[in-house]
RNA sequence: UGGGGCGUCGUCUAGUGGUAGGACACAGGAUUUUGGAUCCUGGUGCGGAGGUUCGACUCCUCCCGCCCCAGCCA
């Protein structure tokens, strides 16, 4: 991963590092920070972000923090700490000694602060919330000063000091930057520095009863920390004059803050409110179901690691919103596990064949491969006997055109086993198909007639008598539509979910070697697509998810016929 | 109608004055004991209009469109 200083970079930030590299600015130092809030699960959006800092931390020999930005007690837990550590470990990287906190920063700030106050850049404000929106002005017409504004340096003093020893109720004060009502850049009109909050802090407890706010502690964190770029999304552009204003009123240690687009990916939603609506309402099971864009969804849905971190590194890094195809991130967990995955035959909806011409009893044990994509895997004996199941997908009584699967009269090839023709339907009073007769070429054994006779159609299978069965769930994308947001006046994300994003199939047959399938293993059910096993899966109870289906270059066909 | 950003194939992204490249998607074809995988082939797409220049995606001007900001959230 490490490369070359002196490579190419491959993104605008990369530009920068390096000429800041060139030209000695940080001593020849790339250090980089994560900086997550605790109040909630990490998505596909932040292991971008990840991905971006921890990545360029690799790449030029530099470090990257974990931080975690908490300095509203109101929404931070412990719980999320814990998800979020184990979702970033998850993905491969590693923060080694350097995890940070916010809280932590507290008494250096509440110093801050009070030299602001004393060299006359911040004073403490009576204006209630409203009040202060009102006198911010709007984005067109400039603020106006707060009446509490000149207020002398030794009354703002001790009302800052009363304000953290708790003498006033929530929301009664706040600690404002002295900086500029008339800014055209709302975030400079006396932002907020401190509010009262007697809350007690998940890592502070009751120490403070006054917060610092985001605008305040961030960049003043990235600064104890020594960081040299600190990488944020767009959103916080037009905040950097702020912080700018902050570490030089302050003449501390000034790091670089660099700016890029989040991630958008089609087909799901990214936001926190949102993603939190889903699991509340109970659209989903919780953060971690396998339709979540969470980090922990993923992971339950089967996603590897690795292939999270090429997605990341395709998509690039710019400025310029966007909405990635979650097509690539597809396209990424396939190419990483076909690659990995082995193959086994699994029956998702059986239809029982009976072969006539085999003998009652007997058994018969194959060779089948386990990766055609390496070797080294081997190979494994799947037993084949007179009863099978096929996938009632694999036989049409009609056949429309281009299937080449399994009709009356039609001879296909059973994966590693015998050519079959099937001669016989078996049909139940209601007219659907429940039994196919066939008979086998006993010259076709492993796959290929001695004649030179070859089939369009190979089709997965499972001896009846030695099947085990599983339930499947069939995961599917959780929106029908690219932006979720996309709905009539009036309505939400919610008319848009996929009715169909979870089915739940709980009668197929796998062959035996799955007996010893264990949680969190992986395999490509031939034909079919990778599966999981599922947290709520037992030795007895198999439970498989489907992490991604293979490319379906028949359903294309279907599809496009029955578009005319 | 304030401020800050951004506009390159369908979707991402490279290119920073010298024939617009890559990935995904899509469409053909080859191959195949997974309709998988693999391998070929297929695209004039730089928001618009002027200007500078021998030459402009790159520089200048104007225009158009999209995103973000009026939390005591981050």
């Amino acid at each position: 991963m490490t490369q070359n200083k002196t490579a190419k970079p491959t993104n605008f930030i990369e530009t920068v590092i390096q000429e800041d590299l060139r030209t000695n600015k940080y001593g020849g130092r790339v250090h980089t920070r994560f900086p997550p809030e605790p109040n909630g699960y990490l998505h596909i959006g932040h292991a971008k972000a990840i991905s971006i800092n921890f990545g360029i931390a690799e790449d030029y020999k530099g470090l990257c923090n974990l931080r975690f930005d908490d300095s509203n007690p109101m929404k931070e837990k412990q719980e999320y700490i814990d998800a979020i550590r184990d979702d970033i470990r998850w993905l491969g990287f590693d923060w080694e000694d350097r995890e940070y906190y916010a809280s932590d920063y507290f008494d250096q700030l509440y110093e801050w602060a009070v030299k602001l106050i004393k060299d006359g850049k911040a004073y403490v404000d009576d204006l209630s919330a409203d009040e202060i929106r009102e006198h911010r002005g709007t984005l067109t017409e400039p603020g106006k000063e707060s009446p509490y504004r000149k207020r002398s340096v030794r009354e703002n003093l001790d009302l800052f000091k009363r304000m953290r020893a708790g003498e006033f109720p929530d929301g009664f004060k706040v600690l404002r930057a002295k900086i500029d009502m008339a800014a055209p850049n709302i975030n400079m009109r006396d932002p907020v520095m401190y509010r009262i909050l007697h809350e007690s802090h998940y890592r502070q407890s009751n120490k403070w009863c006054i917060y610092p706010t985001y605008d305040w502690t961030h960049g003043q964190s990235d600064s104890i920390e020594g960081i040299t770029h600190s990488l944020c999304s767009l959103e916080f552009e037009d905040h950097r004059p702020l912080y700018d204003w902050f570490l030089e009123q302050l003449g501390v240690y000034h790091p670089q803050q660099i700016e890029f687009a989040r991630l958008n990916l089609s087909f799901t939603v990214m936001s926190k409110r949102v993603l939190k609506r889903l699991v509340e309402e109970g659209y989903v099971s919780g953060w971690d179901d396998p339709r979540m864009p969470t980090i922990s969804g993923l992971r339950r849905r089967g996603y590897t690691p690795e292939s999270i971190r090429s997605f990341c590194q395709r998509i690039g890094v710019a400025k310029a919103d966007s909405i990635i195809d979650i097509a690539l991130l597809e396209h990424c967990l396939r190419e990483d596990l076909n690659k990995r995955a082995p193959r086994v035959m699994v029956v998702l909806r059986p239809l029982k064949v009976v072969i006539d011409n085999y003998p009652e009893k007997q058994v018969e044990e194959l060779d089948a491969i386990n990766n055609p994509e390496d070797e080294s895997m081997g190979i494994r004996k799947v037993p084949f006997s007179r009863v099978l199941y096929i996938e009632q997908d694999d036989f049409r009584e009609e056949p429309p055109p281009k299937f080449y699967r399994l009709a009356l009269g039609r001879e296909v090839r059973l994966r590693y086993a015998y050519f079959i023709k099937c001669v016989d339907v078996v049909k139940d009073e209601k007219g659907n198909v429940v039994e196919l007769h066939c008979t086998y070429d006993p010259q076709t054994r492993g796959g290929d007639a001695p004649d030179g006779r070859t089939s369009k159609a190979t089709l997965h299978w499972v001896s009846a008598a030695h099947a085990i069965k599983a339930e499947v769930r069939l995961y599917d994308r959780l929106f029908v539509k690219p932006d979720p947001d996309d709905v009539e006046e009036g309505k939400d994300f919610t008319v848009n979910l996929n009715p169909n994003s979870l089915e739940i199939l709980k009668d197929c047959y796998g062959e035996p070697s799955l007996k010893t399938a264990k949680i969190g293993d992986r395999f490509q059910f031939e034909r079919l697509g990778y599966f999981y096993v599922d947290l709520d899966s037992s030795p007895d109870a198999l439970v498989f998810n489907r992490t991604v289906s293979l490319r379906d270059t028949w359903a294309k066909i279907e599809k496009a016929q029955k578009r005319g």
